[in-house]
Parts: structure tokens; sequence; C-alpha cells
DNA sequence: CGTGACATTGAACCGCGTCAACCTCGGTGG
DNA sequence: CCACCGAGGTTGACGCGGTTCAATGTCACG
């Protein structure tokens, strides 16, 4: 899970026209062919679990999209405290508030070891201008943020913990591979819902006992799909 | 405060060269001396106190300016439970997500008697098609949102009540007529804030007793925003 | 003056935070 | 190879903050 590294390490330029994820990504409304001859300056960056993409506040002039992986989105209370904010993975595009000039919103930090492009926001502007279907792209995917935001606050900021956690489970469900779930360090999952470890914890040993998922080791649970369905409802 | 009409009333058309707000608006791209030759068919709709401007999980083919008054955009929990998720004042533009063809994701309604303009959805592709800085208008508007639901979320569901209240009215304090702050019924607060009624009423009348905040008459306030900050950095 | 919607207040209950002890497990060094 | 160590997870006891239910107060409006 971790490595020594806290910093990402730079891997080479990438090739978007053969890239895994092209047709999930920000530039599939360019026609391969042409991605191919364009040699854009977009950076590979792995980063090790816990290591931090970028900070809130910092002037950036990239976005980052994400390959593989899983990151946390975090923001900062006066008083210390922090809260995830959202949860990017696979296809998920970081940073686009730089496109219109703001600093980083979010303290960007690797769960588990991530791949990512780079992409200068330079390059985005560039490419707008010849393809204008960029834009709708990148609307699309602000739309999307607006949209798990607002679920994040009603789904896991909303209700009683045990109700919460019962949500995560079902948001965090893997749902190709059925009913299984991977969990993050009751830390992180406080930093979720709102509240404390130790509650986290607690609850979590409750709906083991009461069956509604089952501990299959380093985080890993079966899901029992209807219980937890069952138990969201509550409250 | 409160009206008879339920439903939002038609007003005519506008004149959107002579909008009071337009320097505010999503058209402010546009050359005034074009507007005026348009004749778009934009109508201006009054909604009162309590009216709903459009309901969650409708197809639209409009958005919404808000020229003046207050809207809430609320979104429901299974349990039948439901969570205001932001406010929209003057120059907001409600139900961007239309544009990008998803039907509403909030129920918005009017909290004050609230003025809009009502822009087809189609006319927006029109103008964006010889005025490309439209684009980077409706992105500024939605990275907005996702800002002001990050903010929402660390601000206003996290913390102790009485912490979320200050800052709450810190949210809501008047910038120009200092100190000043109008606030909403206590069961709309509840759903912000992710409480109670009756623990609303108790905080803010331990807030007066306390001296952070006057009591007005009718819902206004006058703040000691030293305090309440003091208190928005509690817990 | 009566009525209904909303705000306030009280009292009892309990979910959750807090603090502290203990356990578990993977990594490290002797 | 094993014993130790430290980080993170678990569990217990206790108290506070917030919910719940119910009664009462307040004000705008008919």
């Amino acid at each position: 899970m971790k490595k020594s590294g806290i910093v990402g390490n730079w891997h080479g330029m990438v090739h978007c026209e053969s890239c895994s994820i092209h047709q999930a990504a920000l530039f599939s409304v360019i026609p391969i062919e042409n991605l191919a001859e364009m040699r854009l300056p977009i950076e590979d960056i792995q980063f090790n679990a816990g290591a931090s993409i970028y900070d809130i506040g910092c002037e950036g002039s990239a976005i980052f999209t994400i390959r593989s992986g899983l990151v946390k989105l975090s923001r900062f209370l006066p008083n210390g405290s922090y809260r995830i904010v959202r949860l990017a993975r696979h296809g998920s595009v970081l940073g686009l508030e730089t496109l219109l000039g703001s600093p980083y919103e979010h303290t960007a930090t690797a769960l588990s070891p991530t791949f990512t492009c780079r992409i200068p926001r330079d390059i985005v502007y560039e490419l707008a201008l010849s393809y204008q279907e960029l834009y709708q792209q990148i609307m699309q995917r602000l739309c999307d943020s607006v949209h798990q935001a607002d679920e994040w606050l009603t789904l896991l900021a909303t209700g009683s913990i045990r109700a919460r956690i019962a949500r995560l489970f079902l948001y965090l469900e893997d749902k190709p591979h059925n009913s299984l779930c991977t969990l993050l360090g009751r830390e992180d999952i406080a930093a979720i819902l709102g509240t404390t470890p130790e509650t986290t914890s607690r609850i979590i040993a409750d709906l083991k006992r009461s069956g509604a998922i089952h501990h299959l080791g380093l985080n890993r649970f079966r899901c029992n799909i209807q219980m937890l369905h069952t138990i969201a409802k509550e409250s």
C-alpha cells in the first residue's frame, strides 16, 4: 500500500492517441489521428498512497486526468479540522478551476497508488479554439462535480451516522463486481461523514455483527445490499 | 411576505439590453446593441414566496436568471426528509444542468418574492455559436456552483450546530449594509444545517442572550461580527 | 376577536464525542 | 528468526449536545 516516496514521480510524456481511457477522457472529442500528430506536452505522473497531487490555495497551471487510482479532495476549517468533499477515480478530471483562473480549491491526496496525466491549462485553451466540443466536455465535468457535491451533502452529511455509513458502503460498492466494497481508513471515513474514527469503528463493528457486511480482510467487505438499503433509509 | 398565488406570474417579454442586472448576467458578453435587435424569446416570470420555480427530476428546457429575490435549492432523501443544498440570489442562474440534457437536479423554491428571466435552452445554444465567450460565462457559473457547494458542506454541515449557525449568519450578512442579516424561517435554517427547528430556535435565543446578535423584528438581525467569528471557529 | 402558522421553551432520552486503555498487525532491527 | 515497536483499529465508560414530544407563546391575517 504505502512505499517510500511522498511526491509524484514523472514518467515521461504520454501518447493520448493510445491512452487506455481515451474514450472516457477529456479529449475524446478530438479525432485520434489528430491527437497522434500533435505531440502535446502532457506528462504522465504517478503518486503513491498518501502523496499530495496539489494543495488548496496554490496557483495551478494544469489539470489532472486520473487514469487509475483513488484521490480525496479535502477542505479545511478555521479550527484546523478538515472534511473530504469528494472522491475522484478513473476518468475524473481534477483542478478544472484553474481553467477559469482560480487557485486550486482543494487539497488533492492520493489514497491508493494513482496514475495521472498532467495537462497544462494552455493546451486546453488552444485545443478549445479548434475543437469547440471541448467546451461541452468541460461543462459536463463541471456539471458532474456539482451533482456529485450535492449528492455528497444529502447522502453522506445528513441523518444518523449509521445511515451515512450504510450509504457510503453503497456509494463505494464496485458495481461490476457485485456487492464487493473496499473501504478507506477510519479517519478518512470520519472526514467524509463528519464524525470521529471511534464512532465509525463502532458502527462498522455493529454492521458486521448484524450481518449487513462481511469482513474479507484488509478493508475489503462483502455487502448485503438489501440490508444496507434498509439502514440507509433510516433516520 | 406570502400572497395568494403559488405559481409564477408571466409578465411579458424582457428587453435584455435595458436589464437592470445586465452587467452581471449571462449575456453580458454580448454587445448591448446586438441584444437590442435580437428580440429574444426571454420571459419575465415572477414568483411569490413559497412558489416552486421548478421541480427535481423534471425535464426542463430553460434556465432562469434571478433578477431579485431569494431561492432555495432542495434535494430529498429516501426517508422523506430533505436538505437545502444551496441558496441563489441576484445574478444567479438556475437550472444550468438542462443545458447538458439532464433533468433538473433540485427543487427550486422562492423564499421571498422573486423576479426571474426564463431563458430557453435553445437560445443559449444558438447564441453560443456566434459568441463563444458565452461558454466561458457558463463554465464560470458552474465552477461557482461547485465552489459554493463545497463551502456549504464545510461551513454549514460540519461542527457543532452553534458554530454552523454562527457561520450561517456570517454567510447571510449583507456585506454592503454592514452587520445586518435577514434570517429565514427556522425550518429552512434547520434544512440548511441538517438539524431541527427546535435546536435552531434554542441556539438563536442563546446567541441573543450572549449579545452576538440583536433581534430587530421580523427575522432581521444586527450581528456582532467579532463574536460570530469566534463562535464560528469553535468545535 | 378568533384562527392557524410558526417560534419558543421545557423535560426526558439517547446518539455521539471524548478520553483512555487495549488490541492487531506489518515492518524493522538485533 | 524472533522480539520489539509504532500506527491504526477496537472497545469501554462517561458526559454533553442535540433530538423528540409536548405545551405554550406570538403574531399576521381573516
